[in-house]
RNA sequence: GCGCCCGUAGCUCAGCUGGAUAGAGCAACGGCCUUCUAAGCCGUCGGUCGCAGGUUCGAAUCCUGCCGGGUGCGCCA
């Protein structure tokens, strides 16, 4: 709708040009408003306002001459200038009535394909294996999952692609513990990686002995010694399954066969190196292999550097980031290589992204990204830290928001069973950590809130999930007998209105939501609708409505919301639920 | 020192490429359950958009400076 009434305006400021009002070669971008106030219609554009210098005229004159100039269209049903020149369109019903109706005949909603369909290769959750998952981890796997699910949903081919660590230098100091321990004994120890970790860099730190063995298993490990390996993969499969575990828990779409290791990358490091080489941007210094970019400069305006081979012949991030990006756009055929990773690597990706390009791992149409997040901070505006003050970890994260929402659920009666309290509470307290993150501006710290996040009121899960269960509750208890589905809608009510124009933006939204890498549009909109459609069922009696006609258009709009409540947060994510 | 991000109501957050009287939710206060929904709806109160300049017909949004907070910057990832 958008769209069209976007492709109108072009074609009137391509006849004003025409007709020498406004000069031909004076490029036009064309802003289209939905104004927060319904007197000024259902779109604005302040188009007239800001030609007005080029084309030598007085805004409002202009907006004469603009809306003259509009095709001959069924899309707008009125026109006004208003204030100093903005023009108001007034959609016609029937568009907004068509629109919804071809909503209600499609199955995804009549959200749009996208018409730049790319195979993109989304890197998101990352964690490093040494250690178990914690908060930290948490914003790259829930917004890179719904971007995922998004990309998809608008028809791009979406490659997921888990870059977990798995080969840094503190793996030689959890191996060397694993050797320390008998092998029943690690298995027992294993089980709680935070504490292993923790065990084994006590263990480093006091005993010269063992650090020098961590030192040497490392050495061993990377020049691929049996022993070595053997352990170091026990440790990666515990780690490995400890990450699957949290993922399935979260409902994160990632599996074992998305993961794609950095040691999986090792040999490829030489060949990248060679690369660059040849390419003529190699410098040494002091030891070291590095790459000195023009557009990085350091304190005094020296080049920065990035360094790809260490003095000792190893590598680093930035190599195994180059072949990663190698192997997305060769092997996986990748063109859009997006990234989901903490804002703090921010100048590492730009520096990454400048220098693949420069070295050819790149070229031409491929789009390479990084999304960056910000912090998760606990309510006294300091990164979020467990009572004890230590990281939090994942999975207890995960305990306690189950262990709040059956709690919240207790404190309302209702005719659930035990049974089916515990497992909605899982769905609410899970969902509801999720949305918190979601329904934030991505790039923004946040503060972790278990009290704002898992209420009723407000921009959260339960509220939505809520939501859904009421407008589903109607269909449940109109029961078999069903409704008259080839009605045509009725929109009299201000909020039948209201509501309609609500749903019909969902494509718009969507797309959005791809286009910026932020979901939280979408939470945003998903929770105005929530809010329309109680305003609605308020004011609007469905079932109890004696006209036939009415009756059948309010129970099309009501399914319409529940299909777009579901979808959306499905996009999201999240699943709903039949009854809470 | 240099770079990037942030500062909006008492609290948590929106505010899309500059646009019309800066919006939600919570908290506070006041209404609404013999008609599907009260885990809801309707309303009231609450802001010098960190400060000071500048650009513009028009600035929370763009530019400059300052204050305050975060974060990054040669051999960890």
């Amino acid at each position: 709708m958008k769209e069209q009434l976007e492709q109108l305006l072009a074609d009137a400021i391509g006849k004003i040009k025409a007709d020498g009002v406004l000069p031909a070669d004076h490029s036009v971008n064309i802003q289209l408003d939905r104004p927060r106030d319904k007197s000024h219609g259902d779109f604005a554009t302040n188009l007239a306002l800001t030609l007005a210098k080029p084309a030598k005229s007085n805004p409002r004159q202009l907006a004469e001459q603009i809306i003259a100039a509009l095709p001959q269209n069924t899309l707008i049903a009125k026109t006004d200038i208003a204030g100093p020149g903005f023009i108001n369109f007034t959609i016609a019903q029937d568009q907004l009535k068509q629109q919804l109706q071809a909503m209600f005949d499609s199955d995804r909603l009549a959200v749009d394909e996208t018409s730049d369909k790319r195979t993109i290769v989304i890197d998101y959750s990352s964690p490093n294996l040494a250690k178990e998952m914690h908060v930290g981890h948490l914003r790259s796997a829930i917004i890179g999952d719904a971007v995922s699910r998004v990309s998809e949903f608008l028809g791009h081919k979406v490659i997921r692609q888990n870059h977990v660590g798995d080969w840094g230098t503190q793996f030689g100091m959890l191996l060397a513990y694993m050797e320390a321990l008998d092998n029943q004994e690690a298995e027992y120890e294993l089980s709680n990686l935070e504490t292993f970790y923790k065990a084994a860099k006590q263990r480093f730190d006091d005993s010269e002995t063992f650090a020098n063995r961590a030192r040497e298993l490392v050495v061993k490990l990377q020049s691929g010694d049996d022993y070595c390996l053997r352990l170091w993969n026990q440790f990666i499969e515990v780690s490995l399954s400890h990450c699957q575990e949290v993922y399935d828990r979260l409902g994160v779409k990632l599996t074992r066969n998305d993961v794609m290791a950095e040691s999986a990358y090792n040999d490829r490091l030489p060949g990248v190196i060679e690369h660059l080489k040849a390419r003529g941007l190699l410098v040494e210094d002091q030891g070291a292999q590095c790459v000195f970019l023009d557009e990085f400069k350091g304190k005094e305006g020296e080049p920065l550097p990035i360094i790809v081979q260490k003095k000792g012949g190893g590598y680093l991030y930035a190599t195994t980031d180059l072949a990663a990006i190698q192997y997305r756009q060769k092997e996986l055929g990748g063109d859009y290589l997006m990234y989901f990773v903490d804002a703090r690597q921010s100048l590492h990706f730009e520096q990454i992204f400048t220098l693949a390009r420069k070295a050819g791992f790149i070229e031409g149409d491929i789009r390479t990204q990084h999304f960056g997040f910000g912090t998760v901070m606990g309510k006294d505006g300091k990164p979020y830290k467990s009572r004890d003050g230590g990281v939090t970890k994942l999975a207890d994260l995960l305990d306690e928001a189950e262990r709040r929402a059956l709690e919240l659920l207790q404190q309302k009666s209702s005719d659930l069973t035990e049974q089916q309290q515990q497992e909605i509470a899982k769905v609410v307290g899970i969902s509801s950590v999720k949305y918190a993150d979601l329904s934030k501006n991505r790039t923004s710290d946040y503060i972790f809130d278990w009290d704002l996040m898992l209420t009723f009121e407000g921009n959260t899960a339960p509220y939505l999930l809520y939501a859904f269960t009421r407008v589903n509750s109607i269909f449940s208890r109109l029961g078999e007998q069903g409704f008259d589905e080839s009605v045509p809608f009725v929109l009299e009510d201000e909020r039948e209105l209201a509501l309609a124009n609500q749903l019909v933006r969902f494509n718009e939204v969507v797309h959005q939501v791809y286009d910026k890498a932020m979901p939280h549009f979408l939470c945003g909109y998903l929770f105005d609708l929530a809010g329309r459609f109680s305003s609605f069922y308020e004011a609007c009696p469905i079932l109890n409505q004696d006209d036939a006609q009415l009756r059948n258009s309010r129970l099309k709009l009501a399914r319409l919301t529940a299909n777009t409540l579901q979808q959306g947060l499905q996009l999201l994510g999240i699943p709903t639920l039949e009854k809470m």
